[in-house]
DNA sequence: CCGGTGCCTGCGGAAATCCACAATAGTCAC
DNA sequence: GTGACTATTGTGGATTTCCGCAGGCACCGG
């Protein structure tokens, strides 16, 4: 687990860092990077922090990076720096879910701002995500045949029914259900039907 | 019931104009306004569609409207339309909730699809909002006991548990028990929690 | 005063849930 | 083959839920 770091993806070394100083200031943890593809190597689902990325850059550009990380499935909020940017670009960059979008020259204090306030947001998205990966894991170790009683037991299905639709006896449903209400470490159907309901929510933020 | 409209608010009655007539041409019927205090007397919560706006107006500006129709809580998606526009000011709005920030001059055919994908993204809020209402309407129907136990029956608590809470008997917690079911047009716990479940989500898009 | 509503309670029974104990059978890996 | 896991079923009983029937008490508006 790497702990709450700011990636800084940046061409210019001198960018690099006055970036790193200027974080480092602030008592923000950062690392660096020389190009998108060098950072698209390391990156991975479960970093923590931020990135700060620069749009213009010889070979992949900030965006197609963000692209491609959000491929990945990476989550990281990203911040854009940039000192050609244009209005539509930024509008895309936000509604594609970028974090921010900053023209260069930056103003250091307000940028540290938007950088603690990603931090921020990342911790309270990867906490969500902790847990609802840990209730995949639990469903995970779910049967087959458990699984398909749980679907009818939240469709607020009687035991009898259950056995009906399945072709089994009342006796067996029962034996299953207390098995998920063990494995999902819960104690009724409600408290299952909260925990599940996380799932169903869209991960918006 | 007002239909679906777009809002049109600009200063300059050749934007108001040519945009209404863009819109039309293309099938969406829309309402032009003068100034942004014009469009405010007649604001409300249940507006359907989408609104256009210009940023620079004599008066009230497009940003300040913004911000004032989201005190309203007329949830709108907002389009905002500026021939001066910056980036910060742009990720700015997006940032507090614009649907989309476009400069002026704009593509005709790219500005009636984000028109259109604004109304759809305003229908899809207001069909949600609309069984939220639903659902606080049935909420307000319970009694303040049917609340107190409905809560304890959402904490999964069994009726002796909760008759115990709150010192009454056990068949008296059956009877409110059922009354809610009936006022909330569920027919178990596991339902109830489900749909319940819609209240506690953030309303994000 | 009467009717309506909300809140409370008891009785008794049908239905459902929960659970311990006990057992059969198929699959899969070691 | 043996052991682990899964699926299945049964018996029997304790506990809980669900519901109709019946009644009492308080408050409030006509």
């Amino acid at each position: 687990m790497s702990g709450v770091t700011t990636h800084i993806v940046d061409d210019d070394p001198a960018v690099r860092d006055a970036l790193q100083w200027l974080l480092q200031s602030r008592g923000v943890l950062s690392q660096t990077w020389k190009s998108a593809n060098e950072f698209l190597t390391f990156a991975s689902r479960d970093l923590c922090g931020c990135l700060l990325l620069d749009v213009r850059m010889p070979g992949m550009s900030g965006i197609e990076l963000f692209d491609r990380l959000r491929a990945l499935d990476c989550r990281l909020p990203v911040i854009f720096l940039t000192g050609h940017g244009d209005v539509p670009m930024a509008v895309q960059a936000l509604k594609d879910g970028a974090f921010d979008f900053v023209e260069k020259p930056y103003d250091a204090n307000a940028l540290v701002d938007k950088v603690l306030a990603a931090i921020e947001c990342d911790g309270i998205r990867s906490a969500r995500d902790g847990s609802i990966l840990l209730l995949r894991q639990k469903l995970g170790q779910l049967t087959q045949r458990e699984q398909e009683v749980m679907q009818r037991i939240l469709a607020g299905k009687l035991n009898k029914v259950i056995a009906d639709e399945l072709g089994i006896a009342m006796r067996t449903v029962e034996v299953h259900r207390s098995h998920i209400f063990e494995k999902m470490h819960v104690r009724s159907a409600v408290e299952l039907s909260q925990v599940l309901g996380l799932l169903g929510d869209k991960p918006e933020s």
